[in-house]
DNA sequence: CTAAAATTGAAAACGGTTTTCATTTTCAAA
DNA sequence: TTTGAAAATGAAAACCGTTTTCAATTTTAG
């Protein structure tokens, strides 16, 4: 169930190559066009799927309507909150024992695993609250 | 500029009809086909459109493949959560005291004034945690 | 070697959304 | 009220990321 093929190593490589950041499907296979390492759209798709699926990779929603992201699931920035003032888009970065018992109480009572490097906390920092400068 | 015309008002009307819940474009058209006042699809993108850009309505990307979903962004939204699932893309409604409590923190101790509405929750539903399929 | 199982990828299908464009509606000036 | 330019409408087509289909190829087991 599963046999190694150079087009999984080439879709891994790829993303390995771009750790921490994210990258779409499409990206990927203009990179791997780029290498001269061709591979079939329909076959990053699926692989995505499966690395998705088996946690090896992170995929992330875009929110408008262009292509998904994905990313290696071994990320660091589970380690800080992010607060971002919608009035003077400050992102303001947050290490808080609260934050990891919101985290914990969303795990408990709603089956929610909170993934904090997608979360953005929106609201108006200290400073727009006081009417300082934009 | 901007005449009142009856399909914005008929948009509208389903969109105060769904208030507090979140509703896809093509529930718009069926319901307003149901009524008896059948609206372009066209028409009401191009609605959806504008009413995102000047506030009046909320759009949530489900990052699957399916719809995006609207709401009002009126008073309604301040009384409840969005979890959304970085995988199906699930919305989920939450109403929870302890989400209270978290911006009684934020504002006690991080200074900073939460907004309910622009705020979602990105994380990993039971659902897909459970491995079920969509 | 041989055959069954897994993988591949081009092309077509799919589904939500946007664009095109001819037609209709609205508003306000005459 | 008439008139015409600006705005709105909606059917059909285009668009775009993704999935499905399926015939061909590759891999592994026997």
């Amino acid at each position: 169930m599963g046999y190694n093929t150079k087009q999984q190593d080439a879709i891994l490589s790829v993303l390995k190559s771009t750790k921490g950041k994210h990258i779409t499907a499409d990206e990927i296979y203009l990179k791997l066009i780029h290498q001269g390492k061709a591979v079939g759209k329909t076959t990053i798709y699926r692989h995505l799927e499966k690395l998705t699926a088996d946690g090896t990779v992170r995929r992330f929603a875009t929110g408008d309507n262009s292509g998904a992201c994905y990313q290696l699931s071994s990320s660091h920035c589970n380690e800080h909150y992010h607060l971002k003032c919608s009035e003077c888009g400050k992102l303001i970065h947050v290490e808080c024992d609260f934050l990891d018992e919101l985290a914990k109480h969303l795990m408990t009572d709603h089956s929610f695993e909170l993934d904090k490097c997608k979360t953005v906390l929106y609201g108006k920092c200290k400073d727009c609250r006081e009417g300082k400068e934009e």
